[in-house]
DNA sequence: GCCAACGTTGGC
DNA sequence: GCCAACGTTGGC
């Protein structure tokens, strides 16, 4: 059965226009246990995820993109020249894992957190309730409704 | 740039 | 195993 995440990015580093530009990334970096969980264990391949845009004026939805390849270690955990090293993670043992993601779409607009914060439907959105969890599911239903925000 | 929220670390 | 200190995220 597919899945629906949301996948959370920093424009400045990383926005739904790179993506567009590169058509497929690696996804690493993530350092939090939950989300390391969700890409390892739970991501399958053809998932639908919704790109948001983080620390962004304003945040918000920004496009569509889709898991093709499954958790795999992440190698910038081994690396001591990266910023995301982290010396507890080996190759033998890794901590951290990364999937894949391809562009999808550009919405035609953002979708922006104070309408998706509006909409009766997102109430439970765990990104209006836990605001730091950078990967996160997200169900069939709210996918659809902020996808059909799209044309409001 | 501030700072609240909250996940993680480490001393005990 | 508790919890204070610390570091990071992310909205504003």
């Amino acid at each position: 059965m597919k899945n629906y995440w949301l996948m959370k990015s920093e424009p400045g580093a990383y926005s739904i226009d790179d993506l567009e530009k590169d058509t497929v990334t690696f996804w690493d970096g993530v350092r939090n246990f939950q989300a390391r969980n969700f890409m390892r264990d739970t991501m399958q391949q053809g998932d639908l995820v919704l790109f948001y845009h983080s620390n962004a004026k304003p945040p918000g939805v920004a496009g569509i993109a889709k898991v093709v390849k499954t958790g795999y270690p992440d190698s910038t955990a081994l690396d001591k020249k990266n910023k995301h090293f982290d010396p507890k993670s080996s190759k033998e043992k890794p901590i951290w894992y990364m999937v894949d993601i391809a562009f999808v779409k550009k919405l035609k607009r953002l979708i922006s957190l104070d309408e998706l914060k509006k909409n009766p439907d997102l109430k439970n959105m765990i990104l209006l309730k836990r605001s730091r969890l950078s990967v996160q599911p997200v169900t069939k239903q709210e996918f659809e409704a902020i996808i059909a925000m799209e044309s409001l």
